[in-house]
DNA sequence: AACTTGACTTCAA
DNA sequence: ATTGAAGCCAAGT
């Protein structure tokens, strides 16, 4: 594994550490504060290799529509939903309103500008 | 060196 | 609100 992905998952599990309970964010929101905004898809291959599974808030990382990413049919779907339930989230036909549990991230709103793993954002990272 | 694979995203119908 | 195509990018074949 190269260096810089290294760093990405280390970022990865921070962040998502950093989820508040009850609140959600996407794969997508994930990268960008990692400081890798097109590696959506990679941030769910962090989370699969993640050491302490048991202790990382994994379930409160879904997709950018609000939908959880596993497939609807799969245990792996059952057990997000139920997590996500059992700290007050409401899921809906595999949908979690954005409106009410999505978390306004330290980036939300900044302007960034990034290439690979070092993401710039005013009044952030300085 | 291709070609395929995802726990993804965006955009246009 | 749904759906599909295109774009994305490291890893695995």
């Amino acid at each position: 594994m190269s260096e810089q992905m290294e760093h990405f998952r280390k970022q990865v599990y921070f962040w998502v550490s950093q989820i508040p309970k009850g609140k959600v964010t996407s794969y997508g929101a994930i990268a960008k504060l990692s400081g890798f905004p097109r590696h959506a898809r990679h941030v769910s291959k962090a989370l699969g290799a993640a050491p302490n599974r048991k202790k990382l808030p994994w379930q409160r990382v879904i997709g950018a529509d609000g939908k959880i990413a596993f497939n609807p049919d799969s245990d792996h779907f059952a057990i997000q939903q139920s997590l996500l339930e059992q700290e007050g989230v409401k899921v809906t036909k595999g949908k979690v309103e954005l409106k009410q549990y999505a978390w306004e991230h330290p980036l939300e709103g900044k302007k960034t500008t990034a290439t690979k793993g070092n993401m710039q954002a005013e009044e952030f990272f300085r």
